[in-house]
DNA sequence: TGACATACATCGGATACCAATGTATAATGG
DNA sequence: CCATTATACATTGGTATCCGATGTATGTCA
């Protein structure tokens, strides 16, 4: 029943594509972004990260590449396809609609007659 | 892969919260106002409302009683407790926050050197 | 009479997130 | 030198959540 595990849902997507959009980065680049622009607000677990990432290639939103200059272990840097953009704009438009919606309910008048 | 059926997990239970914060409701009739206030753009289906009514009178955030009087069905009130008051004032700070959060992840700033 | 709205309720399916776990490299500090 | 931490990839299984489907029942309206 964590909350933020919850509030996260059906998020996640959206949120990598947001960050690819200014920049290709790496998997665990991408995580760390995410974190750092909301302080840390959102967390961004592995188990989560790798499969969304794999989602999105998979469905043609990104593209990626394996890059193995400099020492260290290989990085594979993602990029946002066309279709990634057009979809991040797509879904920027719903989350706005969505948050909208919610703080409508919380904050809303009440109808007249209850009950 | 319905979207806005992702987006509202996590909120079902803040949303009936808010909708009983302003007047005791019957199940069916807290469902359409909170239809009502986000102008349709959440449905909030019977398999989600009543094991959602359920769960908070469970966790004593709301208690209901059975309204027999005049014609029709039988219906079940539900009224915000004390303590689903205070639930509801601390969930609304997490939704703030959290909303927060992920318009600063959409709409942020990039980290000046990526990758 | 049939369709629709009201009003309660449950169950099973689909999906999503993430803790746990695993592998591997590099840097840092004690 | 050795342990810890950070970086960096990845999978699997558990759990939670929402909702479509389904069922029952009453009242209204064309």
């Amino acid at each position: 029943m964590n909350e933020s595990r919850e509030l996260i849902k059906g998020n996640t997507q959206t949120l990598v594509l947001a960050v690819l959009k200014d920049a290709p980065r790496h998997g665990y680049a991408i995580a760390r972004e995410i974190e750092r622009r909301s302080e840390n607000a959102l967390k961004f677990r592995e188990g989560t990260l790798y499969p969304v990432l794999h989602g999105l290639e998979r469905d043609g939103l990104v593209t990626s590449q394996w890059e193995t200059e400099g020492g260290g272990r290989a990085r594979k840097v993602y990029s946002l396809t066309e279709s990634g953009l057009a979809e991040f704009a797509r879904r920027a438009r719903t989350w706005k609609q969505f948050s909208d919606a919610i703080d409508l309910v919380i904050g809303g008048e009440p109808h007249a007659q209850p009950i």
